[in-house]
DNA sequence: GCCGTTTTCGGCCCGACTGTTTTCAGTCG
């Protein structure tokens, strides 16, 4: 079986947590989690690479590491998983996602009372015999069984969306202490990262204790799993947990710096400083041997010590944003203020909730200039895809209301169907009287991925085509995408001069931003949209701007940052 | 496991909090 990268990553984290539990040596563990990493924002083509032997030229990836990643993408599997797989049970490895419990414990709780599920490690807490365990206590079986309920209940990760309105309101309550000087919001949600497991909030104080206690008691707070001098941890009452450091104001930007994360851009900015003879943590910045303090007011002023130009947090993946820093070439990132317009909301044509002129109305309000109708097409029947009679009808009705309406432009065009075999949902002749066309799959999920790269391909060679939505179909914490070849997709997107769209409703935020960087090395353009069903739909773009900074998009790699004008101009040049 | 303009061997980011211990290991970020 051929094993896509995204697969073979996944199997890299798992091979991290196998010899985590049998207690290998944590540079190694560590080793399979940084390769595991690596290949998931990997943007070359993984065949290419293995075809021409240079995996090792990825920097984390060694001759042993290469010749696992060549005989995944081969065969699936390799010698050494398959030994530790038969070595340790499935349920043991699930019992790492319970809060508290690492490898160490886990392995105790395997090894000793031959626990294998967590179902079973549940009966045994609620029998009383963790407590009894060496280095076990009453209180790290009671901390377990909290640790099963919230694993079963939230599965420890929620939707960028959610966790950006908890931490906002989180943030506030927390400005409202009168010990608090400063306050931000850091970790994954501050650098938008599409689903998140806690929200951080760091803050500036004289009088840490004060603000501990006031977080710590604020109605929010359903429980509270730990509270120190400068950290406390705290379940929200949406089941988000959240964490909070208090510091003073001269460590203030490189706690958050530091707690901004991601682990791995920490981890580079930590080896940089070493190379400077300095040492980084989340206190401060201190050279040579007697650690003399370096002074930084803010993060800007940390970078730049290294030469660093300031990198925006979306962009802390370690994914070449220090190297693009160093030298001075890092994007000028998309801003929601950039938005000239919208395109892709639906009416009551289809299954949109507003008609055409409340959402014209809505879009004026939110100062856009255009907006995009695009209803589903006929074969959408589930969401009432429009008749080509329904077609003449809504174009009548646009054409009206553009004569009628000022200050705002509705544009007409679908969202087409792709059909199983590539071809879309009307005739040429249909598809030529529409500004511009989307084309998207709702249906026939389960196909290969070459049949599905193929099928999407197809359609996105139709002249016709102007925008693929939504290019992996999936649904954040409940659905997985489809199989498709992305690369391929985006190579044929730029031939065809199609632009890839990022759905910026909350459970999509697909396209995937790791993929950003290399649709714009090969030209593509984007379209930040709402694929709005509502009027309140409309709001949600601010997400789609979170994911295309996190890509590193431009205005200028963004179709709805044009003018109406240079907008249809774009897209009847693509037609011929 | 990986990596190298000090090194091909000996490093590999660093600190807070908890619980179970009487000085520290494990976990987490």
């Amino acid at each position: 079986m051929n094993m896509d990268k995204h697969q073979i990553a996944n199997v890299l984290a798992e091979m991290a947590a196998l010899l985590d539990l049998k207690g290998e040596n944590p540079f190694k563990v560590r080793a399979y989690e940084n390769a595991a990493r690596v290949l998931d924002g990997l943007s070359q083509d993984l065949d290419h690479l293995i075809a021409r032997k240079q995996l090792t030229d990825i920097k984390g990836i060694g001759a042993n590491l290469a010749t696992h990643i060549t005989e995944l993408h081969a065969h699936g599997t390799f010698d050494e998983y398959v030994q530790l797989r038969r070595s340790i049970p499935e349920g043991v490895v699930a019992m790492l996602a319970i809060p508290g419990l690492g490898a160490k414990k886990v392995g105790t709780l395997w090894k000793k009372l031959k626990i294998t599920t967590i179902d079973e490690l549940e009966k045994m807490c609620r029998a009383g015999k963790i407590a009894k365990l060496e280095g076990f206590g009453e209180k790290s079986q009671e901390k377990i069984l909290k640790g099963i309920e919230s694993v079963r209940r939230f599965s420890g990760r929620h939707l960028v969306s959610e966790a950006h309105v908890a931490a906002a309101a989180l943030l506030d309550a927390v400005k409202k202490c009168k010990a608090v000087l400063r306050a931000e919001v850091g970790g994954s949600v501050r650098r938008y990262v599409e689903t998140v497991g806690d929200i951080d909030i760091l803050v500036a104080t004289k009088n840490p204790e004060a603000v501990m206690d006031y977080f710590v008691t604020l109605p929010d707070v359903t429980q509270v799993v730990a509270k120190g001098a400068t950290k406390s941890s705290v379940v929200l009452s949406s089941g988000i947990n959240a964490d909070l450091r208090a510091v003073t104001e001269r460590e203030f930007p490189f706690t958050l710096h530091y707690f901004t994360g991601s682990k791995a851009h920490n981890v580079a900015m930590r080896s940089l400083a070493k190379q400077h003879d300095m040492k980084l943590n989340e206190y401060g910045l201190f050279k040579g041997k007697d650690e003399k303090r370096i002074p930084c007011k803010d993060e800007a002023a940390i970078f730049a010590v290294f030469g660093l130009d300031f990198i925006p947090p979306e962009l802390r993946e370690d994914m070449g944003e220090m190297e693009a820093a160093a030298k001075k070439s890092l994007p000028r990132l998309v801003e929601q203020g950039d938005l000239k317009g919208v395109l892709h909301a639906h009416t009551t044509y289809s299954d949109g909730r507003a008609s055409l002129e409340e959402m014209a109305f809505a879009a004026k309000k939110r100062g856009f200039a255009y907006l995009g109708i695009s209803d589903h097409s006929k074969s959408a029947a589930y969401a009432g895809g429009l008749s080509v009679e329904q077609i003449h009808q809504q174009h009548r009705e646009i054409d009206q209301l553009n004569k009628k309406l000022t200050g705002i432009r509705l544009l007409k065009g679908i969202e087409c169907d792709i059909l199983a075999d590539g071809s879309l949902d009307y005739s040429d002749d249909i598809l030529e009287t529409f500004d511009f066309v989307i084309a998207s799959i709702h249906s026939k999920f389960t196909m290969t991925e070459s049949e599905m790269t193929k099928r999407i391909c197809a359609a996105i060679s139709n002249p016709h085509v102007d925008i693929l939505a939504h290019p992996t179909g999936r649904l954040l914490l409940t659905r997985d995408p489809y199989p498709v070849d992305m690369l391929k997709v985006i190579q044929c997107a730029a031939k065809q001069g199609v632009a890839i769209e990022i759905n910026s409703h909350p459970q999509r935020l697909d396209l995937d931003w790791r993929w950003g960087q290399q649709m714009m090395a090969l030209g593509v353009k984007t379209l930040i949209s709402p694929d709005a069903h509502s009027t309140d739909g409309l709001d949600v773009v601010r997400f789609g701007i979170g994911i295309a900074r996190k890509g590193w998009f431009e205005k200028e790699d963004v179709l709805n940052c044009f003018g109406v004008d240079n907008l249809l101009m774009h897209f009847q040049r693509h037609e011929k």
